[in-house]
DNA sequence: TGCAACTGCTTTCAAAATGAGATCAGTATC
DNA sequence: GATACTGATCTCATTTTGAAAGCAGTTGCA
């Protein structure tokens, strides 16, 4: 908990927290994927090891990005909460998924949730952010219609879908 | 060259591009500070050392976020510019330095320039972007009043100031 | 015409971080 | 009672990090 940070500049300490290859990428399973469960998160899109999740998770509970409490379905299991200081990253998510889908070789269905989440702009985040605000820290909250997580759950799957059609055409 | 990607969604790609301690410290000396060559980029706030510097340059030039050339005054020198690519960052940089701001131990005067973008907002981030292609890319551009560089180091140094003037006062 | 300071790196080497895979003690399910 | 699942932890080889010193020139000044 001592100051062993290099510089107080704000992007550098931001870097220090996530300036990591795998920090932000729990953040984003919790976030896109409704991921809560170690078990869950360790069934990563790049394939994190056991032992890194769980020194990531380390930190960020210590960061105080995340909180964890015992399940209640299950004695050994813990089920993870972003904190409002995670759930403010929603913004810089969809900008960096912007950026990433210009000027980086993105697949895609792996990149549809960042377009879907470009074209909504801040209306569709601030949305996006009251839905996990209910969910993670049990804040009031609408229940109306998809929620955007689903919503964009649904797009990448209609990409998977039409992407497996084109594929069975082609094998013709 | 080769796809040794972990994955391709749009946020993975990025963070392997600046999940990196160092890399996007670099693009902020160099957007904040005017920094172009190597060894005024050595003495960044944090001390990087010169094989690190000079690795990540190297990566950052591979990717395709800078270009370098000669420097015409003198013959072991080069300029770094950065390209298209690096100057889309200012938006996320500005998030990143609010999202600091916010949740981050940061200091007054290292964080002073954050607020400055933070209130100007997308409109004084195209504009610093246009000053910035026009400084690094050859883009035309006016060059009326302080240029939003000068603007935030200037208010950099007023709350040095008034800070030394505290000290002075304080130790009376 | 010398010499100090500066140029962008590279080298060396120890320490720290990374990460795949196996394992574990307890829990739930059937 | 067997099987699968829980959140980790352990081992150990490989990779990355980083401080410090060094280098082959170049430039500016006396």
């Amino acid at each position: 908990m001592i100051d062993d940070h290099r510089s107080t500049c704000p992007i550098n300490l931001s870097l220090e927290v996530f300036g990591d290859k795998w920090s932000l990428l729990i953040i984003r399973d919790m976030i896109f994927g409704g991921k809560r469960h170690f078990r869950e998160l360790l069934r990563s899109q790049e394939g994190i090891s056991s032992n890194i999740l769980a020194d990531r998770l380390k930190t960020l509970l210590e960061i105080g990005m995340l909180t964890k409490r015992d399940d209640p379905s299950h004695k050994q299991k813990a089920i993870y909460s972003l904190t409002e200081m995670a759930i403010a990253l929603v913004p810089i998510m969809a900008h960096l998924g912007a950026w990433g889908r210009r000027y980086l070789p993105v697949s895609e269905e792996l990149s549809i949730r960042a377009q879907l989440m470009e074209e909504g702009g801040p209306a569709l985040w601030k949305r996006f952010m009251d839905e996990l605000r209910a969910e993670h820290l049990g804040a009031p909250g609408e229940t109306e219609g998809p929620t955007v997580r689903q919503t964009l759950q649904a797009a990448y799957e209609d990409v998977m879908a039409r992407k497996a059609r084109e594929l069975v055409r082609a094998g013709k």
